[in-house]
DNA sequence: TCCCAGGTATTTT
DNA sequence: AAAATACATGGG
C-alpha cells in the first residue's frame, strides 16, 4: 500500500538512533522487524510512502508505530519560525523525523544494550541476540524472508549468562536477565505502565537493573510516547554544554522535548567537531 | 595503544 | 551528597 504524509522521511526516522532494527537494503528501500512482522519500505518521494503490507495490517499495527494519528507540522513550523538557530538547522536538517511507539520490552532491553556502546554496536548485540533467543518466521509479502522476532522476556529470563555474553552483551548480561525476570515474574507491568503518568513510569521503570535516568527516559519517549521525555546522552550533553553553554531551558518546549531532543540528537551527529565550534558563538 | 560509544551501580570521599 | 571508579566489547 501507499501511504501519503508530510512529515514521514525513512532515512532520517532510521538512522535517528530511536529503533534498531530498520535499515537501509537498497537505495531508499528500508527493512523494518518489530511486533512480530517483517516490513519492507520505500521512499517514493517526499511525500509518499510505499509499504509492502495489507491495509488492514497498516491500520493494525503500523499507523500506531509510527505515530500517524499525531500532528508534528505544528511542533515542525513552531520550532522553525522561533528564535533558536540551532533548532531551526536541526529541523531543516531532520525534515521527517517521527518518534515511534516501540514495543515496550523490546525498548527497554535496547537501551539497556545501548549503554556505552555506538549504534552500529548496539544493531549488532540485538541482532545476535534475535538471533540466538528470537523466533525464526518467513515473510511470504516478501519473497519468503527469513527474519528472527525479538526475544520474549521469557526467553531471556531463562538463558544462561555465557550464552548471552556470547551476543556480545558484556557486562550487561545479568542487567538483561534480571530485568526480564522482573518482566516475568510480575515485578513490573510492562503493558501497566501504559496507564501511568511520565513521572511515575519513570520511577518504576529505574527500578529494574541496568535502567537508569537515561534509559527510562528512552522507554518512556521510544515506547510509552510519553513525548515530553528528554533523555540526555553524551551527545545531547555536548549540545547543552558546547553549544547552549549550560543555559538551555526545555521551558518553551514543554509537552514536546522529546521531539525537540530527536531533531538535536540526529542533526548534532551530522556534524564535525569543528562545525560544532562554528556554532558555539 | 588509547579513546569513545544514546550509562549504571557501587564504592569512596 | 557528591565524586570517583569499575564495568565488556568493538571500531577508529
Amino acid at each position: 500500500m501507499i501511504l501519503q504524509s508530510n512529515n514521514f522521511n525513512l532515512k532520517h526516522i532510521a538512522e535517528s538512533g530511536q529503533c534498531f532494527r530498520m535499515n537501509e537494503i537498497r537505495d531508499n528501500r528500508y527493512s523494518l522487524i518489530a511486533f512480530g512482522k517483517y516490513l519492507e519500505l520505500v521512499q517514493i518521494d517526499e511525500k509518499r510512502i510505499g509499504l509492502t503490507c495489507s491495509e488492514e495490517e497498516f491500520q493494525e499495527i503500523w499507523q500506531e508505530y509510527f505515530d500517524m494519528d499525531y500532528n508534528y507540522n505544528k511542533i515542525v513550523s513552531n520550532l522553525s519560525e522561533g528564535s533558536d538557530d540551532f533548532l531551526k538547522n536541526a529541523v531543516r536538517y531532520g525534515n521527517g523525523l517521527r518518534i515511534l511507539k516501540q514495543d515496550i520490552f523490546e525498548t527497554l532491553i535496547s537501551f539497556i544494550i545501548s549503554q556505552r556502546k555506538n549504534i552500529p554496536a548496539i544493531k549488532q548485540c540485538i541482532e545476535q541476540l534475535c538471533y540466538k533467543y528470537g523466533e525464526r518466521r518467513i515473510s511470504y509479502e516478501c519473497g519468503g524472508k527469513e527474519y528472527y522476532t525479538f526475544p520474549t522476556p521469557k526467553k531471556l529470563a531463562a538463558a544462561y549468562r555465557p550464552d548471552l555474553r556470547e551476543a556480545g552483551l558484556g557486562y550487561r548480561d545479568e542487567y538483561i536477565r534480571k530485568t526480564s525476570q522482573a518482566v516475568t515474574n510480575g515485578e513490573i507491568d510492562l503493558e501497566g505502565l501504559k496507564q501511568l503518568s511520565y513521572d511515575d513510569a519513570m520511577v518504576q521503570l529505574m527500578n529494574l537493573s541496568g535502567v537508569g535516568i537515561k534509559v527510562a527516559n528512552c522507554v518512556s519517549l521510544y515506547g510509552l510516547h510519553h513525548i515530553e521525555a528528554f533523555p540526555i546522552d553524551v551527545w545531547i550533553a555536548r549540545i547543552l554544554k558546547d553549544i547552549y553553554r549550560n543555559e538551555f531551558s526545555l521551558e518553551p518546549y514543554t509537552g514536546f522535548a522529546g521531539i525537540v531532543q530527536q531533531y538535536m540528537f540526529y542533526y548534532i551527529r551530522s556534524l564535525k567537531s569543528n562545525q560544532v565550534q562554528s556554532l558555539n558563538n
